[in-house]
Formats: structure tokens, sequence, C-alpha cells
DNA sequence: CTGAAAGCGCTTACAG
DNA sequence: CTGAAAGCGCTTACAG
């Protein structure tokens, strides 16, 4: 990395040679277009030659300069989840109308992974940056995660969080009210699925906005005067899902709809067990899950499931970081976007 | 963009004060750990106000004094098409291994965002970037394509190509052999599935690479005195596939095979527009993708393709990249991986 | 209308 | 063992 410099790159120098100029003539013509105090002739020659030399001032001589960077960071946890390629254009369209440029972090869900990319990102002294956090698996990685979010504001990044967020709003976010949504869906799969035994499938890390499901599910079925169900499974590697949906059996237990609020990923991955485990999905068990990436309209059965609005996460995240980068007040420190419910084949109306 | 400079962000210059060191003595402590020339009580000093300051060096003022930036970019057609995510993350996770980020450009199959993203790079003076063009719709697109992977070569900066290269070879690229994958899955249907009436899908714009595949399937048919049946479609906004797949059983003609060389988008496209038709697949047509995305498995019926090693595609193209950036020679300047046919569900042997 | 000069935050010879 | 100084490629007051 710390390999000699590449031999040729065009700099305003040489422009300036050639127009037979002074680098601060060149300048003020490539800079300031509107600007009166340089003669026709004498621009229409640096002009050529930009052009001839094909010439782009160097951001980092600009930078150093004190122009703000038009880079940004976005950190999300996994790409090759449908969900954040789209909460990603979302993102990356605007930033690059606004003038932006982004750098794409994707950190596996590891902290150790976010932690390495935030001293790049403070080291880039980048305009600002948007964290979806890693699927932390313990308290003290939650610890690490907050940490490293107010590191970077220290340094005087901007920052929001998308999608995962927190009670303790060291930073604005924007996602969807968690509770609301999961409320919606139990109480649809009780109202219009007439269903009375449902178990929600939470992950083992109860981070906030997964808190705020366990809440709504409860809220909901309390309403309803039927007993909450909440069960903890692995749902990042899935090791124990067969297991924890054989329990939905045991004894005289029979549960008949299974809502997975963790995602749909989590949800498909139950529908394939089920198979496994001779149910039929949805006439022995109905299953709903939660973000409708665009696989879930894809299975078979196609998933029921809140759909989150992940270009517009992406894109309101964006424009949030260009409002505060440029020190604009922000209306709202928080925004919670519209979500929706969507009914399709992998839950059924009880008979 | 260009507002002023953000107030914090702590420099040099303050670890030095804050040490009682000169900057010189400070820098060199943060960059040499092994040079014996700081006496042990100073380095300690130094390290304590780094660690108390929270300081990184600003990259931009260490690239200003020759350092090459650690910086890439990698410029995709479009990340909602699965099979980008995936090329993503080879080349993305295998960069940080090596020290570099990457800038993520989604050109939106767009040349005028590529030419855009071109200048940016050049701006920023990365090290080097990996491209994967535009599926442009016109000859005049693919040269003004062209254009800019030369404009980007003659600043110096390294590029590689990948997926989607070309006969005349301007710099490396990384892909498959698609004239034997295109030939393997054309021979497969007849042999395997006893096929005599193969169609073949490609798209308006003849890339190189789609070039390939007809030759592909044109050599495989006549190996075996088959005739060969190309059709163009429009496999960016599908807006002729169910026009074309009626052609398919116009007159006397039944095909029962349908090879969408394209994409496996394009294929499943084809499968959704068969049942519009009243066509079973694969009973009624056989129909084959090319790609191997992970939605080939989950879609139902399950498609047959050619699976592409994405992941590696992108691996190895940062591999090439790191190479070319430290001019180290490479072996071979065109890298073309393996590939494999994999049979599911949406082709079936002729009774 | 144009140019010489200072300075942005670093690193690296060069003195001491 | 440590510091003063030059210089990387730009932009922006400041002179002329």
């Amino acid at each position: 990395m710390t390999s000699r410099k590449k031999a040729s790159t065009v700099k305003l120098e040489d422009v300036a040679k050639r127009a037979k100029v002074s680098i601060a003539t060149a300048s003020i013509v490539i800079n300031t277009p509107e600007s009166k105090r340089v003669s026709e002739p004498t621009r229409k020659r640096v002009l050529e030659a930009v052009e001839a030399l094909n010439y782009r001032p160097a951001s980092y001589a600009q930078q150093m300069r004190g122009k703000n960077p038009a880079i940004l960071g976005l950190i999300i946890p996994d790409l090759m989840n449908q969900f954040y390629p789209e909460v990603t254009c979302g993102f990356s369209d605007t930033a690059n109308q606004l003038g932006y440029n982004v750098i794409l972090l994707n950190s596996r869900n590891e902290v150790a992974q976010e932690e390495f990319f935030t001293d790049t990102l403070i080291s880039m002294r980048v305009a600002g940056v948007a964290i979806c956090g890693a699927n932390s698996e313990n308290q003290e990685e939650s610890q690490r995660e907050k940490a490293l979010v107010k590191r970077l504001i220290s340094q005087g990044i901007s920052v929001v969080r998308l999608d995962r967020y927190d009670d303790d709003p060291i930073c604005p976010y924007v996602g969807i009210d968690n509770y609301q949504a999961s409320f919606c869906m139990t109480e649809q799969l009780i109202l219009e699925g007439g269903h009375k035994k449902i178990a929600l499938f939470v992950p083992y890390q109860r981070v906030y906005i997964q808190e705020e499901r366990c809440r709504g599910y409860r809220d909901a079925m309390e309403k309803y005067g039927l007993l909450p169900s909440i069960f903890e499974t692995d749902q990042i590697h899935f090791t124990d899902i067969n297991e924890k949906m054989k329990a939905l059996f045991l004894g005289n237990q029979r549960f008949t709809a299974l809502f997975n609020a963790a995602s749909d990923i989590g949800a498909i991955e139950c529908i394939k067990q089920a198979a496994s485990l001779g149910l039929r999905v949805p006439q022995d068990l109905s299953i709903a899950g939660f973000d409708d990436i665009y696989l879930a309209n894809i299975v078979n059965p196609s998933l029921t499931t809140i759909c989150q609005p992940k270009y517009d996460i992406g894109k309101t995240a964006m424009q949030m970081l260009a409002r505060m980068i440029s020190n604009e007040d922000l209306e709202e420190k928080n925004i919670l976007l519209p979500f929706h419910y969507i009914k399709r084949n992998s839950t059924i109306a009880m008979e």
C-alpha cells in the first residue's frame, strides 16, 4: 500500500504551463466559471488545456485546503441479505444525486470489522456515515458498537443509524415503528386468521428493535386475552430453528401460527424446516415474516409479512445526513417511516 | 458540499503539543514503530497522547505526501440483480483483507453514470478500479465505455474488467469461458434431455460475451446436426419476452427447450411468462438460464443453469488489481474461472 | 486582468 | 535522540 507514487497524473501546474498562465489563474478559471476577473482569451486557453490534458483536480489537495470531502460511509451487516442491497441503493442513488460518493462497508455482522472500518473512515475524514449495526450477539458487543458511534461523532463526523436503532438516542435514526408493525401483524393473525395459539420467534440477542417487536406481539396477544409464547432462536445461523419448531407441537401444544419477527430470511428458513418436519404451510402451520424482501414473493408458499420501505429508509437516511453535514436543523431527530402488512400464501384463516 | 470545515478534528500538531515533542518526532513514533531513534519515555508520551486524543492521521495529507491511497472503485451495473452483491462481496472482502477500501458505484446500466463516476474516481486518484460495464444498448455506448476505461488507464489508474469483457483487450479481465459454458448447456439439453428444437434467447445488444454464448450454442447445435434458432430479446426491461415466446409455437414450430443465455433473471422471467401462456415448465417447455443466482434454487420450478463463480470472480479481480497496483507481473493477463452445469427442475428429458 | 505567496496536515531528508 | 524546514497539489486573500 505504501508503494511509490504512480508515474503520470496531470496536475494544475501542467495545465497552467500549457495555457501559459499562473496556476492561480488556472485555478480560478476552473473553480469560478462565473468570475469576471479572467479575460475571455485566457479563460479559453485554460479550458482548452484542461480538455487536452484531461485534467481533474486532485480531491485530496482540495480537501487539504479545507473543502469537505464528498465521501460518506455506509456500514451494513450483510450485503447477501436482500434487505440491504435495496437500502444501499436508496442511500447511494440519493447520495450520488446530492454529489456524494459512498464507501460501502460490509461488516458481516462483526463488531470488530465495524471498529476497523471506523478507523478508516476517521482517517479519511469522511463527511458522514450511516450505520446499520451488526446483529451483535451479546451486551458487550452492543456497548462496543455504541462506543464506535460516539467516537465518530467526537471526531466531528455526522452519523445516522438506520433500521436498527436504540432507546438511547446517541444520534438520529430512521426506521419504522417496530412496536406497531409487530402489533399489526399479530392482530391480523388473530382477527383475520382466527388464530389463538401464535408463537413468536425472536433472536437471542434482544436488541432494542427486537424488544419492541416482542412488546408489540405481547400487547396484541393480551388485548385479545391470548397467551404470549416467545421463543428465542438463533437467527444468524439458524442452528436451532428445527428444534424450536418441534417444540411448537410438544405435549398438548398445538400452535397454528408462527410469527418470525426477526426477518423474512428467518421465516423462509422456518418454511423450509416445516417441510422437513412433515408440516404443510399454511394448512398445518401459518408462518409470517418481517421485512418483505424480494424473495418473500418468490418462495413457495409466498410469505405473509410486514413490508419495510427499504429503499426509502436508505434515501431518508441520506437526506438527513446531508442536512446534518451542512449544519441545517433536523425538523425531527428520528424518523419512523410507514410500514404495511402484506397478506400472501404462507398464512391462512382457521376453519 | 463546499461548506466550511468541521469544527473539531485532531491533528498531529495536537498530539505533539500534548506529548511535548515536535511534530516530526510524533510522526516518527506513529509511522515507524520499529525505529530506534526515539527514546522510550518520549515514545510512550506520544503514544499516550495519540490514545487520549484518539488521533488518526488524515489520509488526504498522507496522500499528498505521495502515499498511494488505499481506495478502489468498483463499478457494477445493478446492485438489485443478485449476481452483483455476491461479486461485490468477493471483491470487497478481499479488498479489506489487503487493506483497501472500496467505493461502490452502481451505474444502473447507464453509461452516462459510469462516465460521471470515472471523473470522480480520477479526482480521488484512486489506486485502481474494477469495472463491470453497463449492458449498453448500442454500439455508440459500447465505444464510450471503452473510452472511459482508456481514460482511467491514461491517468495511471489500474483497471480490470470483470464478468463482461471484450475481444479487444484494453485491460486484463476475469470471467468465465462463455463459449464453453454455452456449448456445455446446449449439449446437455441435447444429450441428457434429448431435445432437438432448442431456442436461444440473447439480448439485442450483442456484447462480446453474448456473442460468445451464441457461438457456443451454434457450434453445439451443429455438432449434433440440429438447426440453431437465435432470438434477440429485450433482456433489460423484458418488454418483448412474451411475444418472442409465443413465436416458439407459431406455425408448425414446436420448440421443446429454451435456453435464455442472457441471465437467470431473464430465464425466470420466461418461466413467469410461460405460465401466462398456459405452458407448463418443464413438461411443455424446458427452460434454462445462465449465472446461478441464489434465486435460481428458490423459484418454482427451480432453474437449470450455468453456475458462475461469482464470489471468486470478485475475489480474483481484486487480487489481480492488487498485483497491478504494486507493479507486479500478472502471470496471465486474463483469467477464466471454472463454471459448472447445474441440473434442476426447469428442464426435463423428452419422453 | 494577472501573479507571487501563504498555508492546509502530513512525512522525510537534513542538521544538530 | 530530537527539531526546523521543505514540499506534496491545491485555493485564496493580497498586491500590482
